[in-house]
DNA sequence: AAGTGGTCTAGACCACCGA
DNA sequence: CGGTGGTCTAGACCACTTT
């Protein structure tokens, strides 16, 4: 066998192997993976190779590692989930807790940046999720939300929380790993002036996110526009 | 020594080495670092544990491995530099290469934001450099830097490149590694509907960032107020 | 004390690069 | 071909957690 181009290491088709496990939850999140020492016996590797593996997969939030416990697979808690994605703070960089009210969901045929986001067909449906969120309890964030609704069966009849990524874990099974965001700035509308209590015209931040799972799908297209003259969307560049 | 209070693993302690090594440029930048066997031997200790030392200064972009070469130091090249914290794209995603042109530099007192964000006392020198960057011929964004000016000394009396960082690089030494940015929308006032050719109070993306180099300290404030009517800024979410 | 992940070592072999 | 980094193994010991 002295074929070089389907090369791929070892510990890389482990992790492959693990990650399957992950996205058809035969691993559940929050359960402890059987030790290292288990699954190299399970695999006929080596430690070390099974090691490589999980090591990757705890960069990616996949599993936590804690010394003396154990290997678990990563849940997506509220408070967690939460931080991970929620990129507004206050001027200096002090992280803030939203909260979200007079959340009212629909369900209605995919718009056409929707569809496209989430490479959906012309007529399909999504449910629809509007909120407006408020920071030191004054109205500064109005988002809509869309996701798929064959993979979202009975949202739209549901209460909404406010953390609603830990929901698409729990209830749908679904985990939000990854998500791309377009920042722009534009001119607040009729609507956005009243949600947000601002003049018309005041210039405000939109955000156009579209999240993705396990496998790369994309599960969510939203679009947030916010009152940024208390608040920056603060990013790290490294 | 039953101590546990001073543990510092051993790869850590090698990579702090090479770290300062690199800070003070007995390492320069684009250099080969000696093979990992003759820096095991050097430093007493085995192969594995300089390649973890190295593989965490990999992941920091601070080395580069090549595969069959060798390591070498990071070297700003004008691409890399741009790419790296230039995050303005089309929407949609595709990268963009913004020219610069009418940089004015001067050098003045640090303004009171440039004070605190430097950590310069109180009546400090900074060389500000402005300038009006375009993307496809047309001015989309506008842009103050400030940076000490007793680290860039005749920074204000020679030409501004496009890509500064290579500059701050090849004749200060100043690598800048990692950069915070705060994003908010703001109204163009009359200078800013001048330079960008846009209606005075139009909805500008105002990117205030301040950037570090190695050791942590600022080195850079940059205030930019950009036009997104046609781009966006571009964030990937983990 | 027992079990987990974390560190460290030593050595073998592989893939990649350039002379 | 020789030298580099990349992978894989096997085993020892350390630090952390729970029993």
């Amino acid at each position: 066998m002295t074929e070089t181009p389907g090369f791929r290491p070892l510990y890389q088709q482990v992790r492959d192997m693990f990650v399957r496990r992950i996205a058809d939850r035969s691993w559940p999140p929050g359960e402890a993976l059987p030790s290292e020492q288990a699954l190299a016996a399970e695999l006929g590797v080596s430690q070390g190779t099974v090691r490589k593996a999980l090591d990757s997969l705890a960069t990616e939030n996949l599993v936590e590692r804690r010394q003396g416990k154990g290997t678990f697979i990563t849940e997506v808690t509220p408070a967690r989930s939460l931080f991970k994605f929620f990129r507004i703070a206050r001027p200096g960089g002090e992280r803030l807790t939203p909260t979200s009210e007079e959340a009212a969901t629909k369900r209605r045929r995919a718009t056409r940046p929707e569809r496209k986001a989430l490479k959906l067909a012309g007529n399909e449906y999504v449910v629809e999720i509007t909120r407006v969120r408020h920071v030191d309890g004054a109205p500064a964030i109005r988002e809509t939300i869309a996701v798929p609704a064959k993979r979202f069966a009975g949202l739209d009849k549901r209460p909404i929380p406010n953390t609603i990524y830990a929901l698409y874990q729990s209830d749908y099974g679904i985990n939000v790993l990854s998500a791309n965001e377009e920042l722009r700035a534009v001119a607040a509308g009729p609507d956005d002036a009243k949600a947000l209590g601002v003049a018309a015209r005041t210039p405000l931040l939109e955000i156009t996110r579209t999240a993705f799972d396990i496998d790369g799908r994309p599960i969510e297209w939203r679009r947030s526009r916010c009152d940024t003259r208390n608040l920056v969307y603060a990013v790290t560049l490294r």
